[in-house]
DNA sequence: GTAATTGCAAATACTTTGCCACGTA
DNA sequence: TACGTGGCAAAGTATTTGCAATTAC
C-alpha cells in the first residue's frame, strides 16, 4: 500500500507534466519510509538513491516536488535543509536534540490549528502553514 | 531604558569573562532595536556595526552572546540564519510571507506551553524550548 | 603584561546552475 | 522526434576558521 501511495503521487505529477523516472520513484519511496524529514545529502547518500543518481538530481527532484506541493522544506536548525512527504492529514511537529541532533515527530495533536485559523482570518495571508519545532537536550546527551 | 537593558547584558557577560568592546555594544544596541530577528549579514551591514566591525566579528559576537544564552539562533526557513536577543518574559512566534520574505512578530499569546510542559515531563529532555512559525502569503502578495 | 578580541583572508559547507547527453512519451 | 531529465563540473552564497595584530583590563 505504500507503493499505492506513491503510485498516486507519481500520478498527479504526471498530469503536471513531470516523467516517471527511476529516481523520481525511488525518491519518493524513500521519503514515505523515512519517518522524519531529511537532508539533501541524507537522500542522495541513501540505500534507495545512492546508485540511482547524483546529488544533483535529487536536487532537482525535491524542487519540482517542492513546487508542486507534494514535498515540504523545513528549517530545523540545521545548516541543511530538510524535506519531508506532504500527505494529507499528516502533519507533524518535531522534538529535536540540540546535542545529538535526532528528530522525531511529536504523537500529540498540533495545537495551533486555532491560532492558524485566527491569522488566516485577520491578516489575510494566504496559503497558511506552520512548522513547530521543540529543541532541547535528550536523556542521552544529558 | 533600553540602554539599561543593554548594560545589565553586557554586565552578564563580563562576569562570564568577556570584555566590554564597542562592537559588542553596538551589536546588542542593535538586536534590542530590530522589531524581528535578524541574519548575520543585516547585522553586519546595520548602520550601527558596517563601520564599527567586521562581518567575522559579529559572526564570533553572535556565537559567543548564543553560547550564554543571550541571543537565540532561528531557522526561519531562509537560507540564512537568524538571530534574536533572548529577553526574559519575551518569546515571540513569527508570521513569514514566502513570497516577500517580511518577517513579523505574532501578538496573539503562544499556544504551546502546555504541549512543551508535557513532552519536558514525558521525555525527560532538559532546556526545551520551541520555535513556532506561520507562512503564506501576505496581502500584498497575493 | 596577559588574555580576549579583531580584521583579513582563506577554507568549508551546502546549494544552485550550465551544458550537453540521455530517456520517456 | 520533442522535450523533460540526468550527470558532471563549476559557480554561488552563507558560514566558519587561522593567525597575526590589537585592545581591554
Amino acid at each position: 500500500m505504500k507503493n499505492d501511495v506513491v503510485q498516486e503521487i507519481i500520478h498527479r505529477l504526471r498530469n503536471a507534466g513531470l516523467r516517471r523516472t527511476k529516481a523520481l520513484e525511488e525518491l519518493i519511496t524513500t521519503l514515505l519510509e523515512s519517518e522524519r524529514p531529511m537532508t539533501l545529502s541524507e537522500l542522495a547518500a541513501s540505500d534507495r538513491l545512492s546508485d540511482q543518481c547524483d546529488k544533483a538530481t535529487v536536487f532537482r527532484l525535491l524542487q519540482r516536488l517542492t513546487e508542486h506541493g507534494m514535498v515540504r522544506r523545513l528549517g530545523l536548525h540545521e545548516r541543511a535543509a530538510y524535506f519531508t512527504l506532504l500527505l494529507p492529514g499528516k502533519h507533524s511537529d518535531y522534538l529535536i536534540c540540540t546535542s545529538c541532533g535526532s528528530i522525531e515527530a511529536i504523537k500529540a495533536p498540533c495545537p495551533v490549528h486555532q491560532l492558524e485559523d485566527e491569522i488566516r482570518e485577520k491578516t489575510g495571508f494566504r496559503n497558511l502553514y506552520h512548522e513547530l519545532e521543540f529543541f532541547g537536550v535528550c536523556p542521552k546527551c544529558a
